[in-house]
DNA sequence: TCCATATATATACGTGCATATGTAAATGCT
DNA sequence: AGCATTTACATATGCACGTATATATATGGA
């Protein structure tokens, strides 16, 4: 039971997940893009959210680290943040053309770098692994939400 | 091909590492442990390393990293190092008492976290995944590997 | 209308990871 | 022996993520 730890899927999802974003990071810089940019790339430009709470819940971040990110993205001249003029809170985000103009760059390399780590799968076995990840990711979003419930911040355990 | 990319296994990995560690994470605490603690714990308990340059090797992070999480698991009392007698660069790297005590306890729950995220698969489907994975972490050092010869610091390129 | 609460964002701080670079000890070659 | 190289480690800096907390604007109920 002891060197298993380490053969865990748990593990090995932390390894594969740590090697993938050295890979993608480095192909991405040349692009001016960081891998966790990614997410808030899609979403504004597919309309899926354009405030930082709902870039932060599409991207499934906490609010902070989404707050710092866009502050880089807005520093590197990827995203405009304007004033919202019916809430004094909020903004809304846009990309600015230039990030536009390099996304589908970015998505070709993120592609690329799948292709290159699912060398010698089949598509059967690619759509496997996606499949189980999916199912596993489920599982944890069903651990994560009973903990939270049980932590004793919530005044109702008994639901 | 635009959703696409936030669907594929790179990205479902990413999703899936953030969620088990953070899940890891929220248990280990009341052990006083982090989830990058453990390769380390476990290489010292079983004697696989004992020296900083090791450990990196062993947890496959890089030689900084790898310092600054010693420094803060000896000031958290969890390992002891003494300069090596040998060695006036290198220091030795032992588990203290009270961690290798409280060791099994941080494996049961890695263990456990990795039995409710599994939950619903079946025993050949969770071998699945992990033989899945471990071909898939192959190929990214394979990438790497490669990439790395590449990146201009090698001073041959047609190896 | 006014105040309590909820919401959107900002800030502070700790951790884990990376790269780039500095320092000191060991090693090797002449 | 002496000096260049390699090795082990330390330090500086930056990004991504988390929690805890502060601030400002909306909002809702008495």
């Amino acid at each position: 039971m002891d060197l298993d730890v380490l053969s865990t899927p748990g593990h090995l999802i932390s390894l594969a997940a740590r090697g993938f974003a050295r890979l993608s990071e480095a192909r991405l810089k040349p692009l001016g893009f960081g891998v966790g940019h990614l997410p808030v790339l899609v979403a504004l430009r597919d309309g899926k959210a354009s405030t930082q709470r709902d870039l932060a819940r599409f991207a499934k971040v906490e609010q902070p680290p989404m707050a710092q990110m866009l502050a880089r993205m807005e520093r590197d001249g990827l995203i405009r943040r304007v004033p919202d003029p019916a809430d004094g809170r909020s903004s809304r985000i846009t990309l600015t053309p230039a990030a536009e103009a390099r996304l589908p760059d970015a998505i070709a390399v993120l592609i690329r770098g799948n292709c290159d780590v699912l060398r010698g799968f089949t598509d059967a076995e690619a759509g496997l692994l996606a499949a189980l990840l999916t199912r596993l990711i489920a599982n944890l979003d069903r651990v994560a939400t009973v903990e939270a419930s049980a932590d004793g911040s919530g005044p109702n355990t008994d639901d």
